[in-house]
DNA sequence: GCATTTGTGTCACCTAGGTGACACATAGAG
DNA sequence: CTCTATGTGTCACCTAGGTGACACAAATGC
């Protein structure tokens, strides 16, 4: 086993996070990090673990992952050291999204998303958490989506798409959740990354199945019914 | 044209971002505030522009979207009211990544992020932005990454990634850029999205082009050679 | 109200890329 | 040094989905 790595005010502050800071602060984060060896393959979370800790990369490769329902596996990032990862511990509440694996032999340093946000903003957790929330959650969300994307076929695609706006703009209807908005097939198109006919192609087989009706231009989906749908191989 | 919407503390904070707010910081925040109209299909920022400032959507829908240089267009997001768009505001120094376009005809609130984080935490500014600079960026980065994958072949794909790659792994060498990562056709084939068989082929033709050599499993990039591949239509 | 533009439905055709199968290379483990 | 695992190269085949083309429907402007 490599002989641990020292980790010290001048390490710290090699790292684009931690440029700003001062000793004193970065000698408060440095009391609150643990160092922790992780060898090739060895996972360090799990998805839908919760997203309690924070972690820098000291030395070696992180494979940030996921794993379809499909059994595919699909590879989001890596990170090279220096960087800090398992960011969703920012967020209030959050589950992992991704695996997180060592690609190579890693050294690993863990801290609480609060000590860091507290030493280095001086700001109570809570209150930064609910702004990341309410601002920059959005592009988690946008990932998590695209990185699922990843080898479903349209269909899928346009049903998760579907349930998606539903969520978004759907209203409350006798016969289902209506969509205040008047998409094109082109728009979903671009939304799905298909071309315009064969979204069309799929919106008549979505009807057929009685998964998606339509009044005029507006659309009324069955939300259980398309979340059978996509959960078939969930 | 529309009457203009009330917006009061009332209306703020049933908006996410707010809902902790008090009401001092509310009031703070309305001052800074601008109202502004966009009717349907007109353009509120496009990409490449400097992300100045931070929008909240008051009425209406917003969308967010990319044009690929093929031409295509790829729908990023769809913004309902309430929440706040425009979010690399957040971060220091950067350009709009999409184009932002009144989906139906919007009212829209326009305030500086600087105002917005240094009103809710009481925190300069560029503390904030740094920290987010060196955390929630990547979300980012990776969102922009799949979204330019959207509808691009393996060929340029796997040309981004490795380009990607370099970047992050790079070691300067006199031949190209030396990948310090064993990564195996597999590893290629989860991060761009295809099939281990396919990225084999493609990876043969990269070096048949002289864009990529190998030294035993080790790779080394022509970094500019394949810049040139993937902008020959950018 | 009519004319023009924008959206939908449905073809037939073509190609990028998935899949299975196998031979060969290589690299660790013992 | 050898054996087994894992990775690479290359087939032939198949299918999801892109593309162009056109008819019809529905909005929208005037």
């Amino acid at each position: 086993m490599t002989r641990q790595p020292v980790l010290n005010i001048m390490s710290l502050r090699r790292m684009k996070t931690f440029a700003r800071a001062s000793d004193r602060q970065l000698k408060a984060i440095l009391s609150e990090i643990t160092l922790e060896r992780f060898e090739r393959r060895t996972t360090l979370f799990r998805q839908g673990d919760p997203s309690d800790s924070l972690y820098v990369l000291v030395s070696g490769v992180i494979k940030l992952s996921l794993r379809t329902p499909e059994g595919e596996d699909i590879l989001v990032s890596l990170i090279s050291p220096g960087e800090l990862f398992g960011i969703t511990s920012l967020l209030p509440g959050m589950q992992r999204p991704f695996r997180s694996e060592a690609f190579s032999d890693c050294w690993v340093g863990r801290l609480s998303a609060d000590t860091l946000v507290s030493t280095l903003l001086g700001v109570p957790f809570a209150d930064f958490s609910a702004l990341m929330d309410g601002t920059v959650s959005r592009w988690f969300g946008l990932l998590h989506r695209y990185a699922h994307f990843q080898g479903l076929d349209l269909q899928h695609r346009l049903a998760f798409a579907l349930l998606e706006l539903a969520q978004k703009f759907g209203a409350q209807d006798s016969r289902g959740t209506l969509l205040i908005l008047q998409l094109t097939h082109e728009d979903l198109a671009d939304l799905v990354g298909a071309s315009r006919q064969k979204v069309t192609e799929h919106m008549r087989t979505l009807e057929r199945k009685a998964l998606l009706q339509r009044e005029g231009r507006r659309l009324i989906v069955s939300t259980e019914g398309l979340r059978e749908l996509v959960q078939i191989e969930d």
